[in-house]
DNA sequence: GTGGGAATCGAACGGTCGTGCTTTTATGGG
DNA sequence: CCCATAAAAGCACGACCGTTCGATTCCCAC
């Protein structure tokens, strides 16, 4: 019982790894089983398709995003600083280099990969998980505006999209372009889009 | 001469077709042939390895961007209805859905597949691209800050990020989440930043 | 209409892919 | 310590990958 979870845990572990920066159709059975020293049957008998593999690897890595992103947001105190802990922690988790993710948000690769198949199991998966997040997002805007910091008649939604163009923005500035600025970038966008859902701003709609 | 040029024309329109959906990598030799009826060593023979291949794709989706995005908007008046034009245009190139990309903007898809590649033809010719795009957006972006309808002290290069992760954002939301509202949303998002930076506004630095 | 170069094809190459089998080895409860 | 069971390995499969090369077909200037 222990060998076989303890095994595809650490399977798991890297493949997250090779999904940062191959995405997740980049990996293999074969280049996986190798990393691991370890054959492609004895690896694949753990997953039951690769399908399954992938599915596995992003409610693994929904795990890391949990636990390293979410959760110590929300021991901050409700309001614009549990929003802007959120923030931080999320751009921290796009530059997770040393640990699980060497290639940047598995999240983002796997989103731009799978935007055009047909539904399926993976892509359903992703999806879910991202509406998800999106609601986790709206409960924290809405416990600023409830503190009284944003404005009453915001859309909540809006904001959340907004902010993922944010990170999303980060993510192609600090990848693609190896631009260093692209972490202050985004808090600076992260600010002014703050700023212009203060209470008093003119509504823009 | 023609009948050569042709059929590379005909191919690198196919093969930005299935780049769409697929992304560059995506694209392989054997169903893009059958695709277009041809044999596999018949078509290869065009570009003399699927790297070069790849770079073609973009140089050719460049093309059909600057034509159909940045020379339309450049018959408006310099400033914000250049802008206004440009963003417009390039709201619709992600959704170029009927003409030579289903599956939304190449650009993007490469973006993400490239980013944690280390340096290669490819990637480093999508890199160059993207830096030209920036650049044409300052220079829009200023001629609004010369018309007097940005502020003076705008930080040109922060707003063409800001307007680029409204992009990926509405890539993100269409694409992936299937979002009607996506476009809609983008719109918002583009007019509140356009707000932000507009004269008389407090520098949020 | 013929010759020559361009365009295309057919077949093959070594490799890797995901996935079934069967067999061997390791593990841990009685 | 034994033995049922779990885990891993070994091997094979058909399919497709990018690429090469020699043969074939087409087009067009003379």
């Amino acid at each position: 019982m222990s060998k076989g979870v303890q095994t595809r845990e650490t399977a798991l572990r890297e493949a997250l790894a090779q999904s940062s920066h191959l995405g997740l159709k980049g990996i293999t059975i074969g280049t996986l089983a190798s990393s691991l020293e370890m054959s492609k049957s004895g690896l694949f008998a753990h997953f039951k398709s690769k399908e399954q593999l992938q599915v596995d690897v992003l409610e693994y890595a929904a795990q890391l995003f949990a636990m390293s992103v979410v959760q110590p947001a929300l021991k901050e105190p409700r309001g614009l600083e549990r929003l802007r802990a959120l923030c931080e922690n999320w751009l921290g988790w796009d530059g997770y280099a040393d640990y699980a993710m060497p290639g940047g948000c598995v999240f983002i690769s796997a989103a731009m990969e799978f935007d055009d198949e047909p539904d399926g199991p993976v892509r359903d998966f992703l999806v879910a998980q991202q509406h998800q997040w999106f609601d986790s997002m709206e409960i924290v805007i809405r416990g600023a505006i409830r503190e009284g910091q944003l404005r009453e008649d915001l859309d909540t939604l809006q904001f959340a999209h907004d902010l993922n163009g944010i990170m999303l923005g980060h993510h192609f500035a600090a990848r693609l372009l190896r631009d260093e600025a692209a972490p202050t970038r985004a808090r600076v966008a992260t600010e002014r889009l703050i700023d212009s859902a203060r209470p008093g701003t003119p509504v823009t709609d």
